[in-house]
DNA sequence: CCAATTTGTTCCATGTCGTGGAACAGCGTC
DNA sequence: GACGCTGTTCCACGACATGGAACAAATTGG
């Protein structure tokens, strides 16, 4: 955007976002007449926007009653916006103790589409990490992935073999019985090591931060060059991890309890 | 709506939702390119999107990242209907708790627009009361409104008085010092008496409900006619509004720590 | 009990404006 | 310096959002 604000504006979307910003604000289940009168637009239009909301489950149609309410959708993507900020907000104090500790790189990751997502990477000094926030890696060749998907309740490995397996280095584990036995060794450890699976020369121990249900929902890692990697620092620095996760996964939003009816 | 779903829906809202949707989800700064790939929709029109969330506020734009995350009015539009939602919940109970109590009305407002709006209201047997969810009060001829406007910290008289006053019954305040002396008193005791000002032969007492921040963000009242209102009723009745105000405020969501840039 | 009002819903002709391809511009990369 | 990959502007087209009007159904009031 070259400068902001002054460019052209789609109309529908602008009036519906506004509509949804009334219901949201009422607190209470409005209709379509209310509606009418707050937002002063045309019945038919705001009778097509609160359709079109309610379809998309941003708003909730309660039938028998003829009102509109927030709806799930919405309140779910809340939620994981929420959440999500809340994990990198409660995460950095934690990666920046953990970088000074260790003088190494220190990633904090999350399962998307099948791969590893870089959700935050602090590091010593100017970057010199291969990461970048934003990336993706595949689950099986990144300490991240493995620490993940070790603690997921249901875990399916095929699900990650789908996508296919990429020799990303003469390490890496394509061998799906291999990969298996490695992923049940992470589990009853509670960490993962990876050397040079992901990226020649470098090593990787990650741990799961889990939240109040015990969910895996990110990890963190630290990397370095193997090495470089003196064989004491792997049990150290997963073990200072592993403190560090706690203290995050402590500072989680709590479990939401399910309200009645949505 | 006749039947669910079936209808039809306005395509500029919908895609745009699903815009807001991923960038949200992704936790991350996303970029146009990235939501080109993702969403598979034309370039052009995902730019238009983009910039028009970004305008309204629901998205933000990072100018010199030149990328896109959640924006602030996306979260405190969450927000509020977070905590509209808890105030329901933790009320209801408490609410009820009142009604075995006292068997007499139990209503929640909170102030909105310059008039009292009732949230929730909770009774004896069969509906009786005048009024209704949804539906408005004047703040100053309410118990509701009085114990909110009371115990706003920055509270000035003139506001109310701007929609003028109507003179709902015989006995409602429309002096602006008898109000003013009316309300100091309500503040010195914690908690606002209504006789017949709103309704003739109704009355109410009302105590504010104190977010985390001591803000009056609601109030409960209980209401009763008049003259089956014993003289030591109104103190006992203020006694346990307020152990209930109190109970309602601790488990209202916490202050949020302002978070960096946004 | 019927008239009157208010509500939600469908219909449809109108022309606005959302659309998306193409071309441009601004960078970083090989 | 040529290339690829961004974000941005331009523009002609026609899909489709639009909103008035008519309808239906529920609610009110006399």
């Amino acid at each position: 955007m070259n400068a902001s604000g002054g460019g052209y504006n789609v109309q529908p979307v602008v009036k519906a976002l506004h509509v949804l910003e009334y219901v949201a604000q009422q607190g209470r289940d409005v209709t379509l007449a209310e509606t009418v009168k707050a937002l002063k637009l045309p019945k038919t239009t705001l009778f097509r926007y609160l359709q079109t909301l309610s379809n998309e489950g941003f708003l909730f149609y309660d039938l028998p009653r003829d009102r509109y309410r927030s709806g799930k959708r919405f309140r779910a993507l809340a939620q994981v916006d929420r959440d999500l900020q809340n994990l990198r907000d409660a995460a950095r104090p934690e990666m920046a103790r953990l970088v000074d500790a260790f003088d190494k790189t220190v990633n904090l990751g999350m399962l998307s589409d099948n791969s590893v997502i870089y959700l935050d990477i602090v590091e010593r000094g100017r970057l010199n990490s291969q990461a970048r926030v934003g990336h993706r890696d595949p689950v099986y060749s990144t300490s991240l992935g493995k620490a993940i998907v070790a603690h997921l309740p249901d875990f399916d490995l095929s699900s990650i073999s789908q996508s296919g397996f990429e020799q990303r280095t003469i390490n890496t584990l394509t061998d799906m019985r291999q990969l298996a036995r490695h992923v049940d060794e992470v589990r009853r450890r509670g960490y993962a090591v990876e050397m040079g699976e992901n990226e020649d020369g470098l090593m990787c121990v990650g741990v799961p931060i889990l939240d109040r249900q015990g969910y895996p929902v990110a990890a963190m890692s630290l990397s370095a060059p193997e090495r470089r990697m003196q064989p004491d620092l792997v049990s150290r620095a997963a073990a200072m991890l592993k403190e560090a996760a706690t203290r995050i996964s402590r500072s989680l939003s709590p479990a939401p309890e399910p309200s009645p009816a949505c």
